[in-house]
RNA sequence: GCGUCGGUGGUAGAGUGGUCAAAUACAACAGACUGUAAAUCUGUCGCCCAUUGGGCUUCGUUGGUUCGAAUCCAACCCGGCGCA
């Protein structure tokens, strides 16, 4: 039995990007996608009939989150994270590896997923060592000790009981535990990082592919390898020679760094296999996604920002509670279809997020992943239309102008 | 009218002789956010220049005491409360 299948509908011409269909057993995705990141089995401030008015095919949950709270025992008891959330649709989990490092490498730093700054003298000064906040993920051996950041309890988190858990989350699509590493870090330490990420991608799927589990839920290998072009190329074919059902590309980036990495591996991974860019989503991140091969992304922006007040528009990204749209009657943007747009001003968005009203929040989000996921299928239907460069170009202009 | 307590930056509210252009919170004005430590975080917030820094004017009003006053004294103005 085969958890999940993948088919290519038309290509990009002499570039890596394509446009197809991912089948899961709860429905499908139309790739290039989009997929909403509801960490905790909750799309932040969106009912689950939001979710689905957004546009949205796919969920992606978090193991770490749920492992702590409510325990994935409980969600398994509980039917299961589609049945949990009432969440009808698809839904992957990720594996906890960026908790790694976001409670790691990056906790209490500057760092984070993109980091703006390329030259690398430049990201090694970001490491800074002494004295800091103590990590609250600690490599080990065979695994990563994890304090847990609202109660302070140790947890032991390794490849296999990544899986477990996974299991008993139950996502269509889960993924290998990995280690997202810092750019900041010495080559050195990416090829030694590398190797445990191999090492835990291959434990990962031989401890999966033990399971009944494989054969309802898809599992993903992850290929890391940081800004070094062999490491990167090393890693994707590693990866790729392990009997995944897709993969992810993961770690943290410098900003242009992410495009050479993105094709190195997409030239690499074997094409019949869909491929998830992890935690990237910003417009022009997407299309550069898009163009270099990837099928499928997942990031926090759309819904953080949105809770925020940074709305996504047609001519850039807004801040809603500027002075300037105390008194905007309009459309927050004329162009777009999603009911926020269709319903309110920029006054009364901006008069939520003054308030700290709760809606002001929950507008956000469903504008700005409706903005974002219609983004995606616009750039699917113009592979499928054969304009995607065009598109691109006309989107872009305006956006970044 | 008498007594009493009090009048501080947009607001609330610390401060009671120098380290005070004045804590803190809120408001205001901006900014950040990329596999969610996030309905979060950061900066600015008297005026004028400057990179550190410097100059000027502020704590009801006026006048004093003092090397030095938001802080002490006096008078006045205003408000709360009590008694007539």
């Amino acid at each position: 039995m085969v958890s999940i299948s993948y088919s290519i509908l038309k290509k990009i011409p002499s570039k890596l990007g394509r446009a197809g269909t991912l089948t899961t057993p709860h429905g499908i995705i139309n790739t290039p996608a989009f997929v909403s990141v509801g960490t905790k089995a909750t799309v932040k401030a969106l009912t689950p009939e939001q979710i689905l008015a957004t546009g949205a095919e796919v969920v992606l949950a978090n193991t770490y989150h749920l492992y702590l709270e409510p325990g994935d025992e409980r969600v398994k008891k509980l039917g299961g994270l589609q049945r949990f959330m009432n969440w009808h649709g698809p839904t992957m989990t990720d594996s906890g590896g960026f908790q790694v490092f976001s409670l790691g490498a990056a906790y209490g730093k500057e760092l984070s997923k993109v980091v703006k700054i390329t030259n690398p003298e430049q990201i090694l000064q970001e490491r800074s060592s002494e004295g800091e906040t103590p990590r609250l993920a600690n490599i080990g051996a065979d695994g990563v000790s994890f304090r847990s950041h609202h109660d302070g309890t140790l947890h032991y988190i390794t490849p296999e009981k990544s899986i477990d858990i996974q299991h008993n989350l139950g996502a269509d699509i889960i993924f290998a535990f990995d280690e997202c590493t810092s750019p900041a870090e010495s080559l050195r330490y990416q090829e030694e990082a590398l190797e445990r990420t191999h090492r835990w991608a291959k434990k990962s799927l031989e401890y999966h592919k033990s399971k009944p589990n494989a054969d309802t839920q898809a599992l993903f290998g992850i290929v890391q390898g940081g800004r070094d072009e062999g490491l990167r190329k090393k890693s994707a074919e590693y990866i790729s020679s392990l009997n995944f059902d897709g993969f992810g590309i993961g770690g943290s980036f410098a900003k242009e760094d992410m495009e050479t990495a993105v094709k190195w591996v997409n030239e690499i991974l074997p094409e019949d296999k869909p491929r998830h860019l992890l935690g990237i989503g910003e417009p022009e991140d997407l299309f550069m996604g898009v163009e270099n091969g990837v099928d499928l992304f997942d990031c926090v922006a759309p819904t953080r920002n949105g809770r925020g007040g940074t709305l996504y528009t047609h001519k850039g990204k807004i801040n809603i509670r500027n002075a300037q749209y105390r008194e905007d009657a309009g459309p927050l943007d004329p162009e777009c279809g999603c009911s926020v747009c269709k319903n309110y001003s920029r006054a009364y968005l901006c008069h939520l997020f003054r308030s700290h009203e709760m809606l002001g929040g929950t507008l956000g989000s469903i504008h700005n992943l409706y903005f974002i996921i219609n983004l995606v299928k616009r750039m699917r239907q113009a592979i499928l239309d054969g304009n995607f460069d065009e598109f691109k170009k006309e989107f872009l202009d305006r956006y970044s102008a």
